[in-house]
DNA sequence: ATGGCACGGCAACCGTGA
């Protein structure tokens, strides 16, 4: 099976973009972050025309994940586990087939000084409890999205972050290496160890004609799912699109 | 030279993003 995730900056802007990416690619499932919609507000009539439905969880303006499928999925969690009940919409859980999927869009962390910053710790915190309560369950799972962090020095270019950003800071770096020692596999990593891969240019620079990318968009598998992974692809020719993206899709398959 | 953009909401810029 194939499953993405792709952050689109707005899916009303992006949404014949998206449909396109459907029709060629086929995925089985297609979740997305930043929609920065309410529910009522989603295109879902442009996917249904390409034989996908939705389900949303949105807010006005800001944020906001959805899962595209082509068969029906059950909806398991519309927010992360842990969190306020007013809280952003970050994090839809779907079953499908044998496995859970959660899609997730993490907190950026560089706005609202240092409280905003230890927001961001809080959910990746939260984040790496639900993945520990899923194991103790013995699920089969995949945690994909924009975990808006750089794992290692390998996963930005030079100059395209300051050493004091949220995505980089070490301790946002430690909450993400705390999921991966519960046992789970960075899929884009396991296939493609020394590459040097981003999946985000920023708007400004000129940071996609220099390549000043950024590796933040991840898909983490649950270890009887890494044992399935048979590919991994970045389609960065999204980004070279007329009014793209800064995230390109985050491919990965899974065999059965 | 370390900045250059884009989004939604709203009707002039501003908060946010990464």
């Amino acid at each position: 099976m194939k499953i993405v995730t792709w952050n689109v900056n707005s899916v009303r802007t992006r949404a014949k973009l998206v449909a396109d990416f459907l029709t060629r690619e086929r995925p089985d499932l297609l979740l997305l972050q930043e929609i920065k919609c309410e529910a009522h507000q989603f295109p879902a009539e442009v996917f249904a025309a390409a034989g996908y439905q939705a389900e949303v969880v949105g807010q006005k303006s800001y944020h906001g994940v959805a899962v595209l499928s082509r068969e029906a999925v059950t909806v398991r969690e519309r927010s992360l586990p842990g969190e306020a009940d007013d809280a952003a919409s970050r994090y839809i859980e779907v079953g499908f087939r044998d496995l859970i999927i959660g899609n997730l869009y993490l907190p950026n962390g560089n706005s609202g000084g240092e409280d905003g910053y230890r927001a961001k710790l809080a959910w990746m915190a939260n984040l790496r409890a639900h993945a520990a309560r899923l194991l103790e369950a013995d699920r089969d799972f995949v945690l994909a999205g924009d975990y808006n962090v750089c794992p290692t020095d390998a996963d930005y270019a030079k100059g395209a972050l300051g050493v004091d950003d949220a995505l980089v800071r070490p301790e946002s770096r430690a909450a993400f290496r705390a999921l991966i020692w519960l046992g789970l596999t960075d899929a884009v990593r396991a296939l493609h160890p020394r590459e040097t891969i981003y999946t985000f240019w920023d708007y400004q620079a000129g940071a996609w004609q220099r390549d000043r990318g950024l590796r933040i968009d991840h898909a983490l598998l649950s270890p009887r799912v890494a044992e399935r992974l048979e590919a991994v692809s970045i389609a960065k020719a999204e980004r070279d699109k007329p009014q793209p993206s800064d995230h390109v899709p985050v491919v990965v398959e899974i065999g059965v």
